[in-house]
DNA sequence: CTGAAAGCGCTAACAA
DNA sequence: TTGTTAGCGCTTTCAG
């Protein structure tokens, strides 16, 4: 692989000049820059990033953390985050953290290191205490997962009046017992869902029934089907059933149905995401749908914003309820 | 953020000592390598990796080019890279191309440019000259998807054999009128399945049928239904469907479903993958899969083996045909 | 408009 | 055992 050296030699001019070239900048005659150019096919040359970015101390390079690659919720943000990192002439790296701190660890070297100039969270499992430690000195963005008391700026949208809304929906169609699939409280997001489901229910003097909230550790379909196993165990069935993600709320109707129940006719079910498989359950599930794709390009904007040396301010976006078969009675 | 230099002056020795301790040289004494790192916590030193890279011309990352993020099928394998990779010593970056080749050539460039190793290419629409170029140069590993005359290595199921096996499954189960949805035959995979479903219908002197044979641009959901919608407007509705991905095969369920007809009673479905939905759905598909951790995981192998120096040979991994209730009549 | 040269942060010969 | 120094590939002053 040929250096700038070698190609300045082969077109008789400095590197400077090569450089210069490179840059396009505008003092270079035609002339000069055609013979520049030549040498540059010649040789096949191409720049090295690592000599570059040292020089410059920017690699133009956005990293974006994400606890796994499975989840299709993130699909959507990341085309946002991507669309607009390109149309400012950046480019992202998606570093799947498998919410393992050590492996985040390796990604938060990459900003540290000056791979890569900022990152954009949207791992609920991050470590707070290092991000908000590196947020000192790189540009750091959280999407829809964040930390309320970091500094750190966000964008989001509003959790609590989301799963608010969505209950409400389910009390408005006549339903008194609801239950909630929540994941782990440790979240944030998941502490505003569960409050949004108690003053909903709050608001139309239903009672919160504990053997009606389920916990679950993880976020794949699996973990819906258990959970909704459980609650149909209880001692007196819910009617309606509100997942804080599609996937749980997936697990959920197959369970449902493998017990010979009928979504809506038996047991309403509303998800959370609006992941494109929610349309292709049988029936199709109402859900909350963020603004997927805007969360992404807002996220990408704050972050390039903030390298740039601009103070950005946090942003919180609407939601929106969408009602499909499962709620369709 | 301090630099080398100034860890050397605050610890009073000289930035070849500071390197060695970086670098767990054994030569250096303990008294020594103590003020160091007294020195290194003090000032919150961190290596720069550009710095580092430069000289040593090798980053210790290694590349993942998938098509698109929102395709299930490449998370297991991707789980099985990154294992590999980390106990090697390697991390990956992820790169959702889009299929496109302005963003792939980003990425490309971050090999040239000496930001990564080496790259691993699971992207079907992969401008392929491209790639063979760039492994004149750089290690390259195809997976799953492949050029069989590029001379890059990869590591692959037998696609032929595997659709051989989905149909003949359907032909033994009585299914005599068996529609192909398949994606862009453009892509080898989808030709090589191709080929195994003609190969099945002719062992049992069952005549290809151009009409149940329909081809998608794309793998998502819409596409199997829309395929599904023509195919049920044939003059002769098939008995059978056997769809080249389990995402088009969720489609095509849907599809039938909504016209009132059952699965498998009405028409029997095969699908692609094994992605973790086809066990969510109603019924429950059938479908073939391929060891997708181990393609993984042998993948980062290669590459690493590649990146080393060795030579590498071509793998092609084991499917295994996994019947569920979309084909139990 | 172009060239010479310094320096980004680091590692590894070579010397001491 | 430690220090000195060249150099990885590039950009950018400063001179010319």
């Amino acid at each position: 692989m040929a250096n700038i050296q070698q190609v300045a030699q082969k077109a008789g001019v400095s590197v400077a000049t090569v450089s210069r070239v490179l840059n396009n900048h505008a003092t270079v005659t035609p002339k000069t820059r055609l013979k520049v150019e030549q040498a540059i096919n010649e040789l096949n040359y191409e720049p090295s990033m690592l000599g570059r970015n040292l020089r410059n101390s920017e690699s133009r390079l956005l990293l974006v953390l994400i606890p796994s690659i499975s989840n299709p919720f993130y699909t959507e943000i990341i085309d946002g985050i991507e669309d607009t990192a390109i149309k400012n002439n950046y480019n992202i790296l998606l570093c799947d953290t498998d919410s393992n701190p050590q492996r985040e660890n390796i990604y938060f070297n990459l900003v540290k290191n000056k791979l890569a100039d900022g990152i954009i969270s949207m791992d609920p499992a991050v470590d707070m205490q290092k991000l908000i430690d590196l947020a000192e000195h790189h540009p750091i963005i959280q999407c829809s997962e964040y930390d309320e008391n970091s500094c750190i700026p966000y964008v989001t949208i509003d959790n609590e009046l989301a799963a608010y809304h969505a209950v409400k929906h389910l009390i408005k169609l006549g339903h008194e017992k609801i239950a909630l699939i929540n994941s782990d409280e440790k979240f944030l997001y998941a502490r505003q869902r569960r409050q949004g489901y108690e003053r909903a229910l709050s608001e139309f003097n239903l009672p919160i029934n504990k053997e009606w909230i389920y916990n679950t550790t993880q976020l794949e379909f699996e973990f819906g089907q258990q959970a909704m196993k459980k609650l149909l165990q209880s001692d007196e069935k819910p009617s309606a059933v509100f997942a804080v993600s599609d996937t749980l709320a997936i697990g959920a109707l197959k369970e449902i149905n493998s017990h010979g129940l009928l979504v809506p006719d038996d047991i309403s079910v509303v998800g959370f995401d609006k992941i494109s498989f929610s349309s292709m359950t049988n029936p199709t599930l109402t859900t909350v749908s963020q603004p997927m794709y805007r969360m992404g390009c807002t996220a990408a904007s704050m972050l390039i914003d903030s390298i740039q040396g601009n103070k950005v301010e946090s942003i919180v976006l609407n939601h929106e309820l969408v009602i499909r078969e499962s709620t369709m009675g």
